[in-house]
DNA sequence: GCCAACGTTGGC
DNA sequence: GCCAACGTTGGC
């Protein structure tokens, strides 16, 4: 039975289109022992996610993705040039990890934080909750239903894919 | 841009 | 090990 998780990033940066034009990429760039344990722990190929656009407008659940490839390091942390760069970590040890993931589905439109809050089945979802600000979070299979039946066609949708140009 | 919340850092 | 200072996240 595969497990289920909630992804953030910033659709600015990389969004749920960009991923279905890749197919696939990997996650990278995290830098929170948390998120990194639950790669490292509980994370496994053929696991779903809901893909998340933070900082957007609006917020909120844009599609689903699946885990390819659950704990690898993230090169990143190698690279002097990058923002991500640990100069504490070697090949050898490393000390952050990626996943590799999987484009699945795009909703056809964002499901709004507003609408995910609005959703007694999202009651305890982690993402909610005050002051949250992991980037990878564990879901229920339950709360990850709820999402994607709101995605594939609930009341809550909002026109699609709209993105202010500035 | 503001600011609440939280993680990390570093002096002691 | 404590905790103040600082940096980051992310909704608004």
């Amino acid at each position: 039975m595969p497990g289920f998780w909630l992804l953030k990033c910033e659709p600015d940066v990389y969004s749920i289109h960009d991923l279905a034009r890749d197919g696939r990429t990997g996650w990278d760039g995290v830098r929170n022992y948390q998120v990194r344990n639950f790669m490292r722990d509980a994370m496994k190929a053929g696991d779903l996610g809901i893909f998340y656009h933070s900082n957007a407008e609006p917020s909120g659940a844009a599609g689903v993705l699946e885990i390819a490839k659950p704990a690898l390091a993230d090169p990143s942390q190698f690279d002097r040039k990058s923002e991500y760069h640990d100069p504490k970590s070697t090949p050898a040890e490393p000390t952050w990890l990626m996943c590799e993931v999987k484009f699945v589905e795009a909703f056809p439109a964002v499901i709004s934080l507003e609408a995910l809050r609005a959703e007694p089945a999202l009651a305890e979802m982690l993402i909610l909750r005050r002051g949250n600000r992991l980037s990878i979070t564990p879901l229920t299979e339950a709360e990850f239903k709820a999402i994607r039946a709101l995605g594939r066609g609930g009341k809550s949708a909002k026109p699609a894919l709209q993105r202010s140009k500035s």
